[in-house]
DNA sequence: TAGATTGTTAATCGATTAACAATC
DNA sequence: TAGATTGTTAATCGATTAACAATC
């Protein structure tokens, strides 16, 4: 089989990609050309013959006898996730979450900008968060349109989950990172993923109690 | 079968239960009272013929043709997740992604609290976030022996990030929670959560060139 | 050639879902 | 009682892993 037959690929293979991702970008910055499957479990703790099965979803990029070309596979995954262009996102919300976001040092390197930041505090208006001017709510659907961004990110107070979901999915924005812990209606062709940092805290509160080893989650 | 006769409980159930928490304490709030696992899972997204087979691991919560007791089913999954009782944690990184983790709402109704923040900053050093003061780095050790803190989180720039999981790890912390993108090592007995936003981000990217329809993540 | 490692098939494992008898 | 909904079993589905022939 060749590249891009894409079939169904699972949730999971496209979950995984980022972390071979990050772990290739890392060996090719210090100067490792090649590596192989197991090498590559090793460092991301995931199972060797899987890599390789998540790979083929999406063509044959390896030599068998030799590795992987890490500046290939780079370029691949890259790829297929479309990280090897930039996109613009709009973040809403400039609070602590917000800034925090924004002023992500690893964003770059994966053509993520941050173009545009909303508020409604009028304190925040105007001040900067990196090269950012913090724009009014209002200016809202005319600057996502202007800068024709596909991508929110929402990190407001719970309260205004919904109405700013319903304001960017209106506004022409195909996917949206929720860090509120509110369940978000989003319409039918727009991609939600929910970030609750609360959540992921409780559940891990779970291994604490029962002591059942090392669990790396 | 009855209660706590644990077995080997399956990752995804527990990553699910804070979810049916979040739900049935809103619903708790609402003022009502009992609930169908049909209409949890409308309110989650999630199966509700998985939502029973998910309960069942801890023993049987409901009344057939009635549902679920929210109070009760509320204070179950709160003792098995543990958060029936308070947690104290430790954050180290006092920026902006620290600053609003300590800040957010939702901790104290899960009854964890945010008892001590390290940061190595002269300037941060001595402020407060909320009403927790900025320690130094060097009380890191005794703090937490003090305070006895069990559950740690990192948010500090990836290049300090494996010096503090060790530095937390051998102060006795049993669950780390890694906000940076380095893969760090923990010890034996210690469970590991890793979030990492941009390779969040990254992989809801891969949604936004196929456009295969809603993908609820 | 000998050794290594891929790509891929087949086997295993586990998780999700459907179905339904038990029972409130 | 009739209707509803659980708890649980069995069927399905999909993902993970092992194994190995292909081949660098």
């Amino acid at each position: 089989m060749y590249a891009s037959a894409v079939d169904r690929i699972p949730e999971g293979v496209i979950e995984r990609l980022p972390a071979y991702l990050n772990i290739l970008i890392q060996l090719r910055t210090d100067g490792v050309s090649t590596v192989s499957s197991a090498r590559l479990g090793e460092l991301t703790g995931v199972n060797p013959a899987q890599i390789r099965r998540d790979l083929t979803h999406f063509g044959s990029f390896g030599k068998r006898g030799v590795g992987y070309d890490i500046g290939v596979l780079v370029e691949r995954i890259q790829h297929i996730l479309g990280s090897d262009h930039v996109h613009r996102f709009a973040l809403v919300g400039a609070g602590n979450l917000g800034s925090a976001i924004a002023g992500y040092g690893g964003l770059r390197q994966h053509g993520l900008m941050v173009t545009a930041i909303f508020d409604n505090d009028s304190r925040k208006i105007g001040a900067r968060i990196g090269d950012i001017v913090v724009q009014s709510m209002d200016e809202l659907e005319a600057t996502l349109q202007k800068q024709n961004i596909r991508i929110g990110i929402v990190a407001v107070p719970p309260e205004a989950a919904q109405t700013v979901t319903d304001r960017l999915a209106a506004a022409g924005v195909r996917v949206i990172l929720n860090y509120t812990p509110v369940i978000v209606r989003v319409p039918e062709g727009v991609t939600l993923h929910n970030t609750d940092p609360v959540q992921e805290l409780l559940h891990t509160l779970y291994y604490l109690s029962r002591r059942e080893g090392v669990a790396h989650v």
